[in-house]
DNA sequence: TTTCGATACCTCGGGACCGAGGTATCTCGC
DNA sequence: GCGAGATACCTCGGTCCCGAGGTATCGAAA
């Protein structure tokens, strides 16, 4: 998760971890903040397995940042990941949105649409939360608001994402 | 997460573990799929710090089932967890449905609506998960559909929880 | 009849991430 | 001219959870 966004960004351009780090906040943070304990041993690793090479700059700043910039093979390993994503980044959202973030690196509209037909078959696949032996239940099946509202807001979402789907799907395969 | 689906589901009626394990799979388990090594472990751990006890059943069922029983510290630590959650499970949108679902467990409106609020005040404050300098970007200045697309589904997707926040929050407080 | 699938529980190694700590420099207010 | 806060990077221990394995019994199909 935090690897793909580390590519996504880089891709764009270089930047120094620190910024990197904001952009990451700004993606995901507020869902959970993204500690500096993850981040720098992530480019560490990154780096040592050569997705990644690392500049020293003494700039302006207050300490020399490390500016970091994709390489060849980390482009490579990005479109790879966006092509091929593990399931988890299908069926959770927050992986999801980073997959979403990213997916226009993949320059392929087949590819584009591939993955968003992967999201599609998730989201329409029939699921409930719970289940009375094998009936799944429904929200009118609540007197419960909470289990209510919960099965009212999940219906209301993905009804809104499969709208998408299906619209920007159609322009990509026109 | 597991811990407090656990809990919730235990507060209801007792369960053996792998009838446990196929309830916590439909609630969480489309998300990421629930696995052994990760269910009895935290079974066991809940087991050692007096949570739940543990009653052998030999049954008609092929292996000799283990009855969990919450004890009235589980019940206790339930409320606790329920009354006051982690951040994470008011902004990670996987474990704020989870505490969803157990929500009804508090019988007390007051302190269940103290949790919707602060779910309101999340969804309310202003934050998008891209920025130009300090200016927060909307979906109209992307060109790239699916960053477009990512920022439209999570506005329609707040804005519906939004509106049954506020209706619940009425009743409850009514 | 024997094999397969479901039921039911368990262990262990490892990966991802957190959080609390540390280091150092620059700028700005007071 | 001194401390506070922002910038920028780093380490280490610990937690949660996964995944691949293992054990054992039962019923039904082939």
């Amino acid at each position: 998760m935090l690897e793909l966004s580390i590519l996504g960004f880089l891709c764009d351009e270089s930047l120094h971890g620190y910024e990197l780090r904001k952009r990451v906040a700004a993606l995901t943070g507020h869902v959970k903040p993204i500690a500096d304990g993850t981040l720098y041993p992530a480019i560490k690793k990154m780096e040592a397995s050569g997705l990644l090479t690392r500049e020293l700059q003494s700039g302006p700043a207050a300490a020399p940042r490390h500016m970091l910039t994709l390489t060849a093979k980390g482009r490579e390993h990005l479109k790879n990941r966006l092509s091929n994503p593990d399931d988890a980044f299908i069926t959770d959202e927050n992986r999801w949105f980073v997959l979403l973030a990213f997916l226009r690196h993949l320059k392929n509209a087949d590819a584009q649409a591939a993955v968003l037909n992967r999201r599609l078959a998730f989201l329409t696949q029939p699921a409930s939360f719970f289940y009375d032996r094998d009936r799944p239940l429904r929200a009118a099946d609540f007197d419960d608001p909470f289990r209510k509202g919960l099965m009212t807001i999940a219906t209301a979402t993905s009804r809104t994402e499969l709208k998408w789907l299906r619209e920007t799907l159609a322009e990509l395969t026109a």
